[in-house]
DNA sequence: GGCTTCGTTCCGTCAGACAGAATATCGTTC
DNA sequence: GAACGATATTCTGTCTGACGGAACGAAGCC
């Protein structure tokens, strides 16, 4: 996901430039040139030795040999590592929950996180339905829209269900996942058809799982 | 590993003190406030605002809610797994190679790649005596002395042996491993100790193996 | 209410970083 | 060996991007 040098004023130019480099590396690349570097991210060769400098340094690039080329470095790979730890227990706890929640309601369960003012699908396990949102995992979605979103952004406290609000066609039901001193974490989430989740009695027994679900997932976590 | 910013004028400053805040991550940081960064980095918050913004654009910070706390991001964990992927054939196909050096000779086997002006031990396996050297895989070695140090500056062209060369006590055998269009990738390298080594007839037939093994591995990755 | 700490915004200053020219090196072709 | 094209490296004048740190508001504690 690179970023645009040429985005609106607010960082560090040469930053966003240092960080362009590393994300002008593809799966595969076995090491890039100081020619190939320049024309994958438009950077003159001064401007990228210069910062490709920095990044040596702090080993995120390596140059094996001799010759200019370059690849990324080994400190990517322990920031990598240490990133995913984060929500390696989530990671870890929530598959099997959102199984459940599928097999006992046959709608998609989802887990989303709060990134800035967005919200993340963490985790999703499809329901059986042949009609059903598309929310693959990794989708960043609007924090101020769906009952997700409304748990994450505070404005529901408890459980949350909204009909139609992302799209018109769909209906999701979501509550809180909280860790250590009330820390939110995250939200549980099923998620299927305005048309079913719009009858209150079919509703019912989903709320109760999500909710029951969420409560479980809290516990284990501190919460 | 992290960088200082005070080093030498070299690279670019901002740089420096963006790839700071990263590795004030420390595992088990579930997140980290501004202040508590300001206090570990050093900078400015004013400046570390700056900074991270250049670093959640790009998703190596993310920010999980509302209040003013970052962890590291995914694309770290993308970069990371990208990082890893140039050495993961390597990673394979390397260690049955050394254990089979060990069980033939009984001396350590190791695997170095060049990176920049020094060589580093990606691999090992220990030797059988107890007098052997102690180069952990991770370690930065000098890439001008020794044994797998001449074959990856290129000193070398085929085998090489030195005894004494790094240590007094010390003896090396190394042979070049070549990848595609003859590409050097690293160094297989025998080591014990100079008094063993020093005797050609016990050296012999380790420098054999060496060369029989580093000729595999090359014909293995297309060299 | 006062104090401390934290997070956010703002702005004058200047030196850090850039663009891009110049130079050196390398590989290929004749 | 010379010529050519491409690549890598070095250098420097310019100026604006980034910094330091003050000011301010909010939150928490006593």
């Amino acid at each position: 996901m690179p970023v645009k040098p040429e985005a609106p004023a607010e960082g560090v130019g040469a930053v966003d430039r240092a960080l362009s480099i590393l994300f002008a590396f593809e799966a595969g690349d076995a090491g890039l040139t100081l020619a190939e570097l320049s024309r994958r991210t438009g950077l003159y060769k001064s401007t990228l030795l210069r910062l490709i400098a920095s990044l040596e340094r702090a080993r995120m690039l390596v140059r094996p040999g001799a010759e200019a080329r370059w690849r990324l470095g080994p400190a990517l790979v322990g920031l990598g590592l240490r990133a995913q730890s984060g929500t390696t227990l989530l990671r870890e706890l929530v598959p099997p929950v959102l199984r459940r929640l599928v097999a006992e309601t046959g709608e998609s369960a989802s887990f989303y996180v709060r990134e800035g003012e967005a919200r993340l699908c963490l985790l999703r396990e499809e329901g059986r339905h042949a009609a059903r949102d598309q929310v693959p995992p990794g989708s960043l979605l609007p924090l101020y829209r769906g009952a997700a979103g409304h748990v994450l952004s505070g404005a529901a406290d408890g459980l949350s269900v909204t009909i139609g609000e992302r799209d018109p066609e769909l209906a999701a039901i979501a509550a809180p996942v909280r860790g250590s001193q009330g820390l939110l974490l995250g939200a549980l989430c099923l998620s299927g058809t305005a048309t079913r989740l719009r009858d209150a009695r079919y509703r019912a027994p989903l709320e109760e799982a999500v909710r029951r679900e969420a409560a479980g997932l809290t516990a284990l976590l501190g919460g």
